[in-house]
DNA sequence: ATCCTACCTTCCACTCTTGACAGGTCAATG
DNA sequence: CATTGACCTGTCAAGAGTGGAAGGTAGGAT
């Protein structure tokens, strides 16, 4: 549902075509929603066909500008007031955490410290980001700036939690490789009880 | 894919069924990678049929025990250490943000001020689940007190990051209501460019 | 003895997302 | 003039995730 949105957000700062909209999700909202071109293009046509967005203008190749309609702003209104936002979050890195005991105390720190390392490489690509934009006083300089502040505070919790992680792996490491072993082991016999399909 | 190795990590820890491990996603994964029965049952189907899983055991009402295999094993070792994670993140909430500025100040502030009140209330719920378990020193003791430590600190992030912003807008408005309505005759313009559908 | 509840698996229809492919036009450069 | 590159729209196949329906069994409580 949220895609749809995206697109009337972006429409509502100013009228775009397709292609306009894709290179403003792969700047402002890459970190945010990123999407496809072919998501882009079918979302529009959708709310094209519900009336929430129409063609504004037309230009050289085809290029179709799309402007939102008082429906869409009303539906985007809605959704900002009235809905509650969707709240999963999914995270790779933390369902890894989860499995580190298969492997050694050694291998599960030098994961955390790539980890370490990806955060903080990516705070600074989003410092420099914070230096090359112009931040006037419009509505995409103001809040877009709040969004940006929230990914370097959570890029240096991330460094900062990985780093606190493996401190702790090495102050009391969970069990030793050895009775990992025997773990395998028993799972063999588990095999046993049944002959493969 | 990452449902896939999921189900083998809980795998690899200790056999179980379908069933079993709907629980265990509901339980431990459920802040980290949720899932549905339809996609645990399909994917212990075609884990069985690539050999990373084999059926261990039958029991009362067609109920399956399924364990983990050699081959399942290393491609979970495999996908542990030797494959980048997949480092995408969506936000919704941060999404939202991005468009604060069709709405009023008032209005956006409130929208944070809920944000703020999720993270806490979030907080706390992660807080008592922190006193609930009994952590002893195996690995999902060890590696899942990781994981929620990170969701401690990134709640208490989230909180104090919506209040900063809050804080922020009502210091500088990004902008009068009144311009925003002048803003949206301007759209009424547009939109006369070119006769509805 | 029956009924309820927890247990347990399987299937389906839908949306979202990805990645790639196909096709075409304008503008400038050599 | 021919080629190149940026511009611009569209479609399709396949996988991932959602939500719910269907259907059946074992065990315990009334």
């Amino acid at each position: 549902m949220s895609l749809r949105h995206a697109v009337l957000g972006l429409l509502a700062e100013r009228q775009a075509s397709g292609y306009d909209l894709m290179k403003l999700f792969e700047t402002s909202l890459a970190n945010v929603w990123p999407a496809t071109q072919s998501q882009v293009y079918g979302e529009l046509g959708k709310l094209a066909a519900s009336g929430q967005v129409e063609v504004a203008a037309e230009g050289p190749r085809g290029r179709k500008e799309y402007a939102i309609t008082e429906e869409g702003l009303a539906e985007l209104r809605h959704w900002l007031t009235s809905t509650e936002p969707d709240r999963i979050r999914r995270s790779e890195t933390l369902l890894r955490v989860f499995f580190l005991g298969v492997l050694t105390p050694l291998e599960a720190t030098a994961y955390l410290g790539l980890e370490a390392e990806y955060a903080a490489k990516s705070r600074t690509a989003l410092e420099r980001l914070e230096g090359t934009v112009d931040w006037g006083d419009d509505d995409m300089s103001v809040y877009g700036r709040l969004s940006l502040e929230y990914g370097l505070r959570l890029m240096t919790l991330h460094e900062e939690w990985a780093k606190w992680a493996i401190d702790r792996i090495q102050a009391a490491p969970p069990r030793a490789a050895a009775e990992q072993e025997d773990e395998q082991d028993v799972r063999q016999d588990h095999r046993q009880t049944e002959p493969a399909e």
